[in-house]
DNA sequence: GCATGATCATGC
DNA sequence: GCATGATCATGC
């Protein structure tokens, strides 16, 4: 089926949403039915299976097209790639995105061949056609898969230049023979995710190193399809309403914003820095220099910076004693017992959280009798890959032991891992319900502080950017 | 001294 | 009322 304008495909997709597939094709609109024919349903695939299943069969029995996989965009005449991309309701009852969108596989050997602009990536995801919808645990009856939400988004209207960095980047390690080190941490909208469960048949040879590589696809990081999910949801509530108009924002490299925004406060002293900015600094309160980072990098309360959000990044301030020395822990957030069990490391929270890039803000006691940290500029930080995966053996050790009702024997900071597990709540009646229906203490993930010494003994001196 | 469990102010 | 982003207080 072809369509003349992209009003029209959006127009006949809508068909549905908040509808089944199934149910869909009885309410097509009138003018389209012509369109297709007996002949196209002949070729249908009578069995749809795997991760592909839901996307094929909505390819075929809604959209009648036959599934391929061509490196042009399924809608080529309008540019338009058609994704669909399962949802999940989280115990709180909050609706969001299952899992990074993976988009096309790469070989190693052609990427390095290619330029941003005349990449496979560009010509084929420009614009993306997505399909929301409910994803059932262990059903193939994709026809009765509840579609939520069905929207075009112009990924490279949206977000190029980032985008196109994080491609870069990408390109840039396997250029360098790194291919086998590529991490999602590296970059922050678009990631290289690994392909095929069994590692050691998805190996493949990379140009310029004789170190075999697990196979890569190109994908839309997690938080940052989670967060176009959020974006289009919000676009739902007013589609009747006057678009607002692009803002048009002069993008700039994230440190060199970062710079800009915080070298002034380098060295200033907590109490000054909230004089300054206008903020509460309450020296009870125990997130008072976390709470300094949002106004000193200029946002209002309710603002993200389009890129923070996007992808994921996570801000967090840590303080180093008089003596150079990391005293506590990083916190994450909650873990949710009920919610963990039916996670798979790459699609848990945690992974989630540990590939984003982190602006480390310090906050510095310049005596060991003062009473006020100055800030002591910041890092861009990615967690190394040989880092992540003794960070996988930690969660996987954890949500093990709550599959099994252990609640008792987390690993804790003592073992070295650079994460453990440690209580986390208001005070010790803070339960949380457990997959057994039991309560147990809120716990959560944290990364020891001899890691994040590590990074602190690490760091180049800051040095505050000259201004011209 | 430091690992561990307990707890806090704040914003939404 | 609870998640967030942390630090505090203790006991070994």
């Amino acid at each position: 089926m072809e369509f003349k304008s992209r009003e029209k495909l959006l127009y006949y997709a809508r068909t549905l949403e908040g509808r089944t597939i199934n149910d869909a094709v009885n309410f097509i609109p009138p003018e389209f039915i012509s369109e297709f024919t007996k002949a196209d349903e002949a070729e249908y695939k009578i069995e749809y299976k795997g991760k592909g299943g839901f996307g094929d069969f909505l390819e075929e029995r809604f959209f009648h097209k036959k599934n391929d996989s061509e490196s042009r965009p399924d809608f080529s005449e309008l540019a338009i790639e058609l994704k669909a991309s399962p949802l999940k309701k989280l115990q709180d009852g909050t609706v969001t995105v299952k899992e990074r969108l993976v988009l096309n596989h790469f070989r190693f050997v052609d990427i390095v061949k290619e330029s941003f602009d005349t990449s496979k990536f560009v010509s084929k995801n420009a614009h993306l056609l997505l399909v929301f919808y409910f994803y059932m645990k262990n059903s193939v009856d994709y026809g009765n898969f509840k579609i939520d939400l069905v929207d075009i988004w112009d990924t490279l209207l949206r977000d190029s230049k980032q985008l196109e960095e994080d491609w870069n980047t990408i390109v840039a390690k396997v250029r360098r023979g790194e291919a086998h080190l590529l991490s999602e941490g590296d970059t922050v909208l678009l990631g290289a995710c690994t392909k095929g469960g069994n590692k050691e048949k998805s190996m493949q040879k990379q140009p310029y190193s004789d170190i075999p590589a697990p196979g890569r696809a190109l994908c839309l990081k997690s938080s940052y399809i989670k967060s176009i999910y959020k974006t289009l949801a919000a676009d739902r509530e007013n589609r009747h309403s006057e678009k607002s108009l692009q803002t048009g924002k002069v993008w700039k490299p994230l440190d060199v914003l970062l710079h800009e925004r915080l070298d002034r406060y380098f060295g200033i002293c907590g109490a000054k820095i909230a004089r300054i900015t206008g903020t509460k600094f309450n020296p009870k309160d125990k997130s008072r220099y976390a709470r300094l980072m949002k106004p000193m990098l200029g946002l209002q309360k309710d603002e993200n910076y389009h890129e923070f959000e996007a992808g994921n990044i996570q801000v967090k301030s840590v303080r180093i004693e008089a003596n150079g020395k990391v005293n506590e822990a990083m916190s994450f957030r909650n873990i949710y017992f009920k919610d963990i069990v039916t996670e798979d490391w790459e699609d848990s929270l945690f992974y989630e959280e540990l590939t984003s890039k982190f602006i480390f803000m310090f906050f510095r006691k310049k005596d060991k009798d003062d009473d006020d940290y100055v800030f002591d500029g910041f890092v861009l930080w990615n967690m190394p890959v040989a880092d992540l995966e003794t960070a996988q053996v930690v969660w996987e050790d954890t949500r093990n032991k709550i599959m099994n009702g252990d609640y008792k024997h987390f690993i804790n900071a003592s073992k070295k891992r650079i994460a453990h597990v440690r209580p986390k709540g208001r005070n010790g009646a803070s339960l949380m319900e457990t997959p057994q229906g039991t309560f147990e203490k809120k716990k959560c993930f944290w990364l020891n502080n001899e890691y994040i010494q590590e990074i602190v003994d690490n760091r180049t001196p800051f040095r505050p950017l000259v201004q011209e």
